[in-house]
DNA sequence: ACCCAAGTAGAACAAGCAGTCTACCATGGC
DNA sequence: GCCATGGTAGACTGCTTGTTCTACTTGGGT
């Protein structure tokens, strides 16, 4: 990837990220990266492709963290309390490469967005999907039957969706270990 | 109130909650109303203050709703459950008053107001704890330990803000029934 | 040494923003 | 009948937005 390009995108996600899309302006984009506003439309076409690039760089980002984590223990138990452990590290600001946190990227981005077809919903849905899906794998390591195993990979990931959201809008920043105790029952206990 | 304050709010609130805070200027509100720009500068001093009258409008309608079906229950244990329901019919438009469903107000308002300290993120906040409390309240009827009942409705708390982003953002409307199964569990079975 | 292409800075543009202003109109007390 | 008051419409201001344009610099191939 062309390195102009790059830092537009870092910096244009930084700075959606900490202040929302609908207050960053282009020219705020441009004085801080540094880079020429005719370069910026040379490599996109409009704000709102630029804003795409923020979303599917944001989302490799994320994953990549996300699954390292998954993917540091061996059992999926195990894996279910490093993700909640993650995520308290993640609202501490003890993980680089995340940004200060500032609740979830995709779930600030949908807020901006009234039409649930428009191109930045759709890419925040499947960003969802996909986590939801990392989640669901893990869970299926360790609960056989089908419609369990959909029941407790569900659970988790809204408590997970239900810890970002307390820890941004509430500030509740300990949203993630006060999950554990249940998260620790649910999947320590047979239905 | 006066009557074309009222409107305003209303109004604002409307286009606000379905289009994003950034994303509605003042002479679409002022348009959509039918009053007069100059009679909305009078009764608000700014476009900041009418966010601020829209959010304590929206508080006070959503608590209505939310108290309502904890209170048509006469045990603790039927509230939380008839919490989930009642979120449920949210989620699928089944609630006149709450317009159609478009995520809560007060996270995507959160989502577009980077500094955390600003008036609006703190009205958002003073709502989620106000709800949060609510729910706390009901489970403490059926829960006697305090660190036990703590625990409890947190994570009531948490699936329900769960169930809401998950509902808005991936379109997961069964968000709110798909919680039955594991709010069932922890609110009968004792730790 | 020359040329072409790609990238640079930043002025310029129309549109839209929040907020202000003037001029008008309706109503109610005297 | 007349004035005062408070709400009305909507033009206007100054600023910012996303986007485009012009003019210039740079570096590599021949």
């Amino acid at each position: 990837m062309n390195v102009k390009k790059l830092l537009l995108i870092k910096t244009a996600l930084q700075l959606f990220y900490s202040n929302g899309i609908n207050s960053v302006g282009i020219n705020e984009i441009v004085k801080e990266s540094g880079v020429a506003k005719k370069t910026l439309y040379h490599h996109f076409s409009s704000k709102e492709q630029l804003v795409l690039a923020t979303l599917k760089y944001r989302d490799h980002l994320f994953c990549q963290w996300f699954e390292s984590i998954l993917n540091s223990k061996k059992t999926g138990k195990e894996s279910i309390l490093a993700l909640f452990y993650g995520l308290d590290n993640w609202f501490n600001n003890r993980v680089a490469g995340l940004d200060e946190f500032k609740g979830c990227y995709f779930i600030n981005t949908a807020a901006e967005y009234g039409d649930p077809n428009s191109l930045a919903r759709r890419s925040c849905k499947e960003h969802k999907h996909k986590i939801s899906l990392l989640i669901k794998e893990k869970v299926s390591m360790f609960i056989n039957k089908t419609d369990e195993c959909e029941v407790v990979a569900n659970t988790i990931s809204l408590l997970k969706e239900g810890a970002i959201v307390s820890a941004s809008v509430e500030g509740n920043i300990d949203a993630a270990l006060k999950c554990l105790p249940t998260v620790l029952r649910i999947i320590n206990e047979d239905y």
